[in-house]
DNA sequence: TCGTATTACCTAAGACTCCAATGTATTTGA
DNA sequence: TCAAATACATTGGAGTCTTAGGTAATACGA
């Protein structure tokens, strides 16, 4: 488990990303694939999770459709055209930030 | 200039690291050094740096020595041996991490 | 020599992001 | 049948950085 710090400012990229490789998704499915991607390494809380897609939804970034599992309901996250280019922004930029970080930390740009 | 909640988390690190590698040095210079390391992308701010470089000091990471330039004081930060072991880990979270994220968000590991 | 930019230190109030804890309820499977 | 997993959500608080402010010495061009 990594230090929890570094993960701050991450969270929304990756749900968007999450969204725009996979269509749409349900709160509880994202955790899962997020764990599943990141070898149990990373793990979304809900204390997390459900205010960012809150909050992203109010931002028009994501919108909601609810689907009934017999009794149960789920809430199925989409992208919006807006959460779309968003979406490839935060990944540049956090891209770009790689680059500075490795830069001023004077790493190997090679990961693996 | 890079959204400003990627480097949340990431400036201990910074601080730990260019004075791993650089000995000692004073807060102004680190905030030249990160400013030139990362091409006018990076900017510590005082307001950040210097209540991190107090609380390094505080965990006892970091040790000081006050240095006279003349009617100016200038106080330099050093490494301590736990400072030293501790920026060595830190790198090495930091790495892990960016991985981690490069195969959640499904990104090559080369960046250049 | 006057004023501005730069060097150099610092603190306080607040914003923002995330986490831990807690709550509710359904479904699966041993 | 009952614990684990699925599935949603909120609240209070902790931690980290930014904005804005403060002080003072030095360098340098007009």
């Amino acid at each position: 488990m990594h230090s929890p710090e570094l993960l701050k400012g991450t969270l929304q990229t990756i749900i968007l990303k999450l969204l725009a490789d996979n269509g749409k998704m349900y709160g509880y499915e994202i955790t899962q694939k997020v764990k599943e991607l990141s070898d149990e390494s990373l793990q979304l809380t809900e204390g997390s999770l459900y205010p960012t897609l809150h909050k992203l939804e109010a931002e028009g970034l994501l919108k909601t459709e609810k689907m009934s599992m017999g009794k149960r309901v789920r809430k199925y996250y989409f992208l919006t055209p807006l959460g779309t280019s968003t979406a490839i922004q935060k990944i540049q930029d956090f891209e770009a930030f790689m680059k500075t970080m490795f830069q001023v930390l004077q790493l190997s740009t090679k990961l693996a």
